[in-house]
Parts: structure tokens; C-alpha cells; sequence
DNA sequence: GAGTGTGAAGCCATTCACAGCT
DNA sequence: AGCTGTGAATGGCTTCACACTC
């Protein structure tokens, strides 16, 4: 029943929920595929093919309704009920990461930090209590979370990373500078900010004349 | 006399440098293709295309030269001299990241960061000295650099990054969740990580059966 | 035999362009 | 007139597969 929606589309499609929401709020009830885009800066073209693969229709007098778009997209990402995480290593950037996520308003909470510092134990940081490795089982028995952010230490990412995958976890994103190795129906999200500085730096550079 | 070369390939050679760069401490003096696809999950095929869009050349018994590879990576990327950066914003996540790259060993270096919180000034995070925005336009003036980091807030990221194209930057990594309207000869990098957690969550949603 | 280098094929994703609707 | 929905064209990236080399 679930055609195949191309990875590209999930990720706008994301995305044009969050606008959508925004727009949404300004008290509007109907956008057209030009002014989504505009939002993003992407054609049109693609906004419609987009709306089209999760099998959304518009009508052609005044664009797209707002709320059913919602829902349509919410439906297709089967996530109503907002998303619950783990976040595994607390330095700076897992605290970055917690207070980004529980300062409030995002349907992303972070639940749960793990942490192998036993100073950090029970210590409470942006409403998420620090908790030691050995809890993890018990933690995701409670409730159902299959996503986890991975803010280890590059060198203990690739066995934290197994030991989450064998409590049941089913997708990382991991911020640690390490390509990892699991089965393949694990989804991993890398997230190698190295590469990215390298890469727009090259980009950035003065142009060589032609 | 430089042809294009594709922006996954610039990508990945980076990521072929450091894998190259590891490979060399180990002792050794020769990859081949399908050692250095395996370090990062890829097909042999793709690593030799890739060296051969950047003009490389190995040799068929004993592969590729490490030295060599590494040598004609820097001098593709343009990069021998290290790469240095500006950081705006220094709320966690900025510190994050400075404390990441200014711990030692890489060879990214923020070498200045920049906030408009009085409070912040004069104080020195990870060695790299937090300035008033005021500053920035001296501080670029007395280094080239090109790229910077922003870890702004969303609702002040837009203003910051017409100031930073304003004062000479090209290549922007964006951590605010805010798609930039700049000229098209920035390159922007945007990380997003609440789409790709929520992606993540996607792909990693227990499978309806088929 | 076990590599590399590379044209050709295949696959995706994006864009074009236009029929159809209101 | 201005929008949507969508086949068809395009373009970029990846993989195949094989000639060639040591």
C-alpha cells in the first residue's frame, strides 16, 4: 500500500510542513506551490511533484489547504504523537543539542541522555536527567523510541553505536567523525561537520582566474 | 585549466584524505582502490572514479601512493596552509564546535569568534578570544578567511549573514534553522538537524508490514 | 591473477512544458 | 489568466563491465 517516497521528498517534505505550520499561523488557509517554494528556494515545479508523490491534491483556484497538507504530510511521516529520542554523551555538543530540542515548542523531545561520566549521573540538564549506560535497556523498554543522537567521543562511537543498535534502536544520527559499521537496516545520518567546513572552505575559495 | 569537478566527489576526497592521512600513521605507503572504499563504505569503482576525475593516477600492482594521493587531494582543494575560520554565536553549540576544532590536532582552526552579548567579551573559549561584532570587519581585514561558522539564533541568523557576505565572507556553514536568502555565489552549508532527526525517525520507524 | 582506468549503461532527481481546470 | 498535475526531457551520479597493465 506504501509506494516508495524517494529520501530527498521525505526530507522537503519536513520541511514544508515546518513552513506550512509557520504560514499557518500568520492565518492564512491556502498557499500555492510558488509561494512554498519562495520559502525554500526551490521551483515550484518541485513543490508539485513533491506534493504529488505523497498523493496530495490542490485545488487549481486557490492552491493547497493549509491544514489538510499538514495532515497529509504528518499521516505520510507517521509521527502524530511528536518524537521521542535519546541523546547518548553529554559535552558540549550533546548539551547543545538538549537545549535546542527542550527549550520548549519543538515536537522533538529529547527523553533521555546517556552519559558514561559517573559525575554527570542524575544530574538534570534541560529537563533530561543524565542516566549511566547501564540504564539504556531499562529506559527504552519504558517507552518506544527507536531514534538516538550520537554525541560520543569518535572513539567510542562505533561500540556505543552496536550496543544501541542491539537494545533496539533503528536510526542514529551521529555526530561523531566516524563512518559506522552496522547492519544495514540501521539508518545513519552522518553528520560530519569536518567535511562540511572543508567543503564550503572550497567552495568559498577566491576563484582561481579562467 | 581547472575542470569541474563534481560536488560529491570534493566531498568525498576530503573524506579520502583523512581516511589516507590514518592509513599513512599505520606505516604503510600504498591503498588500493577497494581498502580505501571499504574505510568508508563505498564501491571500489567510486574511488577510482573519483581519483581519476581529480587526475590521479596509481599503479596497478601496489595501488595507490599515500603521499602522493594526499599530495594531489591538498593541491585540488587548495588547502595546504590549514583553514581557518570565524565562529558567530557563542551559545553552546558554538562552544561546542570551538572546543571541537580548536582542541589541538586539526587542521581547522577558528581563529576568531564573535557574539553580541557584552557579558561574553574579552573571554577566551578553547584559546580562540569572543569579540564584538563591531570587530569582525578588522578581524577579516587582518587574516583571509572566507568561511564562516553560524550558530546564531534563528531569528538573527538572516541579518548576520548579509553582514558576513557584506564583509567579504564566501561560504557559510548555518546551523540556524532558517534557510538563508543570500547572492548565489555564497556557498551555504545548512545543517539541519531537526529534519534530519525527524527523518531519521522516519527511516527508522518500525516497519508496516508489506 | 588482481589491480587500475574508463566508456557505456543505469538510476535518480530535477526541471521543462503543456494539457486541463476554474 | 493563473494555477495544478504530470509525462517527457534533462542532467548528474553511481555502477557495470571490460580492455589494459604489471
Amino acid at each position: 500500500m506504501k509506494d516508495k517516497i524517494p529520501n530527498k521528498t521525505i526530507e522537503r517534505i519536513i520541511q514544508y510542513r515546518r513552513c506550512l505550520e509557520q504560514i499557518q499561523k500568520e492565518g492564512r488557509s491556502h498557499v500555492f506551490s510558488h509561494e512554498l517554494a519562495a520559502h525554500q528556494r526551490r521551483s515550484s515545479a518541485q513543490v508539485r511533484r513533491d506534493l504529488m508523490l505523497i498523493g496530495y491534491s490542490g485545488s487549481t483556484s486557490k492552491g493547497y489547504n493549509i491544514a489538510n497538507l499538514i495532515q497529509t504530510i504528518t499521516h505520510t511521516l507517521n509521527d502524530q504523537e511528536g518524537l521521542r529520542v535519546v541523546l547518548i554523551g553529554v559535552g558540549h555538543l550533546g548539551k547543545a543539542i538538549l537545549s535546542y530540542f527542550n527549550a520548549g515548542r519543538a515536537k522533538i523531545k529529547v527523553v533521555a541522555a546517556i552519559d558514561a561520566d559517573s559525575q554527570k549521573f542524575g544530574r538534570v540538564i534541560s529537563g533530561c536527567p543524565v542516566s549511566p549506560p547501564e540504564q539504556l535497556e531499562q529506559i527504552l523498554l519504558k517507552q518506544t523510541i527507536s531514534t538516538a543522537i550520537l554525541t560520543v567521543p569518535a572513539a567510542a562511537a562505533q561500540e556505543v553505536a552496536e550496543r544501541l543498535v542491539h537494545e533496539g534502536i533503528r536510526g542514529i544520527v551521529n555526530f561523531a567523525p566516524v563512518k559506522l559499521k552496522l547492519p544495514p537496516f540501521i539508518h545513519v545520518e552522518q553528520v560530519d561537520i569536518t567535511t562540511l567546513l572543508e567543503k564550503t572552505a572550497f567552495m568559498a575559495r577566491p576563484k582561481t582566474i579562467t
